[in-house]
DNA sequence: ACAAAAGTGTTCGCTTTACACCCATGT
DNA sequence: ACATGGGTGTAAAGCGAACACTTTTGT
């Protein structure tokens, strides 16, 4: 019993990143195809051998250069089915984040450039992309509500504020700062350094570090980190 | 530039039903293959011009005669590499509900026989189908708490206790029946009825059904439905 | 001394929780 | 009359929301 579908198996990465006050996703130019010339989002056909989660890692290193620090799978997107004249194509769409370390690009020869786009002005993208990164900030909006994902978007040490304005940005709006320190604070899995963040000016701020086996530890016992606040 | 990617797209349905304060899901007895005689959930490949969840709709149908009432993309399963000798196979996972009406059985030419098997009582399936129920149940679980999933596995007209059975029986804990009815009336998406339920003993109660008109105003309107209880 | 950002506590109101007795029906 | 399940209210505690002044540093 030989099947003869004609379907191709991609994949695609909604890749985030955030830096001074912004999200950014990154994106690459298409260089072939239909769509030619139009951004779109990182990614390719899967390997035979390969599992998917590594295809998502391998295409975004390919195609941009940048090391994905988290990953995980958002939605399969299969419906589309003219979206190529050849073939039909699915494609299981991960999504990750880097911290501002890792977000230097190093284009290949893969993709005729590539680029971070700041979510407030995003350009129209090649298929359904746009949808995709829609629906990739929508969980990311919804994860950041009960699961420490933004420690991810940060450098690994880090001042208060800067989480503060990072659930600002996603969120879209004001958080009151007294009650999301405390809130936060008493998950108990941040850890306090000794080192101070220098501002321009004003009064240094204490740099704080996520502690993930606290995190794990806590995750264990099955305690609820839902994060409301003001 | 062809493909010669050695890949196959199927789907699987994890199917619920409810009835008599047990939680249920529909499988297959395999005919062919590698795992004869096991049991497994039903689905298939898909077919090149057929959407993902036409695919589960047909072969769910197909293997077992039930009509899925509501169905949503789970997850896809793709790492298990080495699951059939011939090719590799990824599966889009999608989880549905019946309602009682619908859980009647029609085995068909495709499956040597089908069932509703207990939550509580499992067997061993084929493949990994056996993690795969886990993940829906914990999605079911999950959507109990802020999506009116629960009000598909009833009949459109329903006694209170019913629901609140049902939540038990999911949840695997006791709630109160008093918190439980306030918040759940609270929202205002369920309609009271004039008809009774006849009960074997005990007084009648009044039958109530979802009005989903009234939900999906709610639902617009942004407010939050997250129901917890004691 | 002034500007800029960090750090910190208390009060109020709402939601969740805990809890027990009466009601309607069938036998 | 008794057994069975349906229907209902109130008080206490905990959590989220609102809110402003002091501290530290650079200029």
């Amino acid at each position: 019993m030989k099947l003869k579908q004609n379907i191709n198996l991609a994949v695609d990465g909604i890749i985030f990143g955030y830096q001074d006050h912004q999200l950014y996703v990154l994106l690459i130019k298409q260089k072939y195809g239909s769509q030619k010339d139009k951004w779109a989002l990182p990614g390719g056909f899967v390997l035979d051998d390969e599992k998917l989660i590594d295809a998502v890692k391998r295409e975004v290193k390919e195609e941009t250069g940048v090391k994905v620090q988290y990953l995980e799978q958002l939605y399969t997107f299969g419906d589309d089915i003219d979206r190529d004249p050849r073939f039909r194509v699915v494609s299981v769409a991960y999504f990750g984040t880097v911290n501002p370390k890792h977000m230097e690009l190093k284009p290949t020869t893969d993709a005729l450039d590539a680029q971070w786009f700041s979510i407030a002005k995003m350009p129209k993208l090649a298929f359904d992309h746009n949808k995709i990164i829609e629906v990739a900030l929508d969980r990311l909006r919804g994860k950041l509500n009960y699961q420490p994902i933004g420690f991810n978007l940060l450098d690994s040490k880090f001042p208060f504020s800067d989480l503060e304005q990072l659930y600002m940005t996603i969120l879209d709006r004001d958080i009151d700062r007294r009650n999301f320190r405390k809130k936060i604070l008493s998950f108990g899995f941040l850890e306090e350094t000794d080192e101070f963040h220098k501002a321009g000016s004003g009064r240094p701020g204490k740099l704080f570090k996520f502690n993930s086996k606290k995190y794990k530890e806590l995750e264990q016992e099955g305690i609820s980190l839902e994060i409301k606040f003001a």
